[in-house]
DNA sequence: TAAGCGTGGCT
DNA sequence: TAGCCAAGCTT
């Protein structure tokens, strides 16, 4: 039961809010999001309910990933697989091979884990809470808030990266991500609204993502420039803080292209879990810092190896790499070796090759 | 709690 | 150029 506060008390101020500062106004920023919400493709029609699959289907896709990256992608998955019943029927190794090019590749064997799920235990129908959302593969805190609010109108925090800059700014908060994660979404819990809250959660991305954004944001424009800490502080750029980044190694590898007579290449896929799980790739030494001892004796088979005068380089999030390439011409009709493949070109479009597979075939020649 | 896990665009 | 950044999850 609320009491009046007691005159005799004054209240205590908060450290990191002006006295003058009014507290932000969720209305408000709806307000400006009727008038500046970005149209994408897996958004409904303003006052409409978008499908639930489609909402999973763009949020897995959007983690750590941008919107003109994402794009695409989303399209073709959607028209390949329009439903979540269609997916969960669809073989791994498709999905995986649609989803080349796009990174995190556990996001495409949970995807496909989640639309299964989905289909076993929920009859098809996503479940409609954050609670039952949060117990599906590939679904954590931020996707299960998403799909309950967007697809659902559930009240719930959809904190994302965009979020918690719009936070840190708005209280000026001085503690480092990631630690300041928990206290991040308390403040988060603080400003949800009483109604619209799938808008509610877009509007916060959409601000986060076209306004305040991580290097000069658009103050002068923002609804919530009078409520936030970090503009009367005139140091808006400075939040949120962030931990210090650990060096990034560089490993070495040798990558071995037999490429047979007929233009086929030497090709195996990669361990089910791990770096690049379930992907294609040409057969390679391991990737170490330093190199490998002695490259000849991961050679998938014994050919004439010339060593090219090139080598591949591609950034990983932990770790960069540079992987020599290793040639060879094999005789027509050559078998492959235990556990390897031959693909001619024709089929490398089917194979879920990742990006730096994708540099490595470049030296076919 | 921190590390592992991709990729491409931008500054 | 080399680092930063983008709608995070899992272990």
């Amino acid at each position: 039961m609320p009491r009046p506060a007691d005159p005799a008390i004054p209240p205590r101020p908060d450290p990191s809010r002006p006295a003058a500062m009014s507290a932000p106004d969720p209305g408000a920023l709806l307000a400006w999001y009727d008038r500046h919400q970005r149209r994408l493709p897996w958004r409904a029609e303003p006052g409409t309910r978008q499908d639930p699959y489609r909402v999973f289907l763009s949020e897995i896709m959007l983690q750590q990933t941008t919107v003109v990256t994402v794009a695409p992608y989303y399209a073709a998955f959607l028209a390949r697989w329009p439903s979540v019943k269609a997916l969960a029927a669809a073989p791994l190794e498709e999905v995986l091979s649609a989803w080349a090019g796009l990174g995190y590749y556990a996001r495409a064997r949970n995807l496909h884990a989640c639309a299964r799920a989905v289909v076993e235990r929920h009859g098809g129908a996503f479940p409609d809470t954050e609670a039952a959302l949060l117990e599906l593969p590939g679904i954590g805190p931020y996707t299960a808030a998403a799909i309950a609010s967007i697809a659902f109108e559930r009240r719930a925090a959809a904190v994302d990266g965009n979020w918690e800059r719009v936070l840190a700014r708005l209280f000026a908060v001085e503690e480092a991500l990631p630690r300041a994660k928990a206290r991040l979404r308390a403040l988060a819990l603080t400003l949800l609204p009483e109604t619209r809250h799938g808008d509610f959660a877009q509007a916060m991305m959409d601000l986060g993502a076209t306004l305040c954004t991580p290097r000069k944001p658009a103050c002068a424009l923002c609804p919530w420039q009078g409520s936030c800490a970090a503009h009367a502080a005139g140091a808006p750029e400075r939040y949120p803080v962030k931990a210090a980044k650990s060096v990034r190694p560089t490993r070495q590898g040798v990558a071995f292209l037999a490429v047979r007579a007929d233009g086929a290449v030497l090709v195996r896929s990669r361990p089910p879990r791990g770096l690049l799980g379930g992907m294609s790739e040409v057969p390679s030494t391991d990737w170490v810092e330093g190199g490998p001892a002695d490259p000849a004796l991961a050679a998938p088979m014994a050919l004439e190896w010339q060593p090219l005068n090139a080598a591949v380089g591609h950034v990983f999030s932990h770790f960069a790499l540079e992987l020599a390439i290793w040639r060879a011409r094999a005789p027509a009709l050559t078998p492959a070796p235990k556990g390897h493949r031959w693909v001619r070109p024709e089929g490398f479009d089917a194979e879920a090759f990742p990006s730096v597979m994708r540099k490595v075939l470049e030296y076919i020649g």
